[in-house]
DNA sequence: GTCTATAGCCGGATAGAC
DNA sequence: GTCTATCCGGCTATAGAC
């Protein structure tokens, strides 16, 4: 064979062209699903349901169940790390960049299922075979050195607390950030997570927040 | 019939007494499973052939899975409610109550799967229908409370730092507890949680720690 | 008390008609 | 591209022999 045969030569460019709106209407209803039961328990039949289509036509845009989650997550890093981008890179004065954590906290409670896809799937990953288990650890990675990189311009202006390492800062930060959301699952009523994020970041630095 | 016919009358007193060992090693077979698998994912099979039996052999101990959980949770709660109990009751003087803190959490980490065990079904038991979510939420509040009378005694004794709350001490203590632990649980070499959550308590505690 | 056999369910995934 | 029919696997749980 000389080439791939592209079956329409007049199809718009990129493999995602065709019956995008069918694949983002799929991926939407895998976010919510898989953000309220977590991956295991998570059933594609339950995804397919809220499309409102057949479970196996859901594997003609997905090869397996796996393939899914992986597109769920890179979809979501992508947006996650544009409004990251915008929050962080808007804040040109390190005193700001607290605010922005506030920013990416709230913004996160607004859109439904977020807070649980990632909690839940954090937390599943942990567990033996897990298929986004090497995902969630260098995920935690990246985003640790996210948050270092952050505190460490803090730093430089003076604005940590005394005795308050960047990686401290950073650590603490995303697990305070991660338990508070894990009681708000739990029990929405319970804890708020904003206002805990914010007391916590003004313990840790010396910012106006 | 005029009474429940006790198979033997010489048996000893309590409805445990029989077979009360095989019960255990399947308890501590089920912590592990559940600890290492979380619920959804952790088998009975994989439990038996822990303790070296037949599946449904289990099934003769406890009727069915859900229950097999709950006398897991049950039994582990005995154990630490024990070891928090002696532990911040050797804190007569308010300020070795961080210690405490620090005591529990060197404990829990040297028992394997405890902190799995935990964390890995808060996380499950956000989902809707899992047979612990009432249990978690109970447990979640409860412990929320108890770190509050503590922090409260240390706040009478002039020993939070200005600004503190017993309450926002107590939720972001277990908050950060939990996230740190989280990112254990993904990653071993990433964290120390005793360490991150001894700097935690020293920020917002003024007890020498 | 422990086993074998098996029921019954639900999951993901494949084959193939339309 | 969507469906029906189906396979195959895993799971919990039951029935009943020993």
């Amino acid at each position: 064979m000389v080439e791939n045969s592209t079956t329409s030569p007049r199809k718009r460019r990129g493999p995602y062209a065709k019956s995008d709106g069918r694949r983002r209407e799929i991926l939407a209803a895998a976010t919510q699903v898989f953000g309220v039961n977590g991956y295991r328990a998570g059933s594609l039949k339950e995804i397919a349901a809220v499309v409102g289509m057949n479970p196996t036509s859901l594997l003609h845009y997905f090869p397996t169940k796996d393939a899914l989650l992986q597109a769920v997550l890179d979809e979501r890093d992508k947006v996650s790390d544009e409004v990251a981008g915008t929050a962080v890179g808007a804040a040109a004065d390190p005193a700001d960049l607290p605010k922005a954590f506030l920013l990416i906290a709230q913004n996160n409670q607004d859109v439904p299922g977020i807070i649980g896809l990632y909690t839940l799937l954090a937390a599943e990953s942990a567990t033996p075979g897990h298929p986004t288990h090497e995902y969630f650890v260098a995920r935690y990675e990246r985003v640790r050195e996210q948050f270092r990189r952050a505190f460490a311009r803090l730093e430089a202006a003076g604005l940590l607390a005394p005795g308050i390492t960047a990686e401290y800062a950073a650590a603490s930060t995303l697990g305070l950030w991660d338990g508070i959301q894990m009681q708000w699952m739990i029990d929405p009523d319970a804890v708020d997570v904003v206002a805990h994020l914010r007391r916590h970041l003004s313990m840790i630095t010396l910012a106006e927040i």
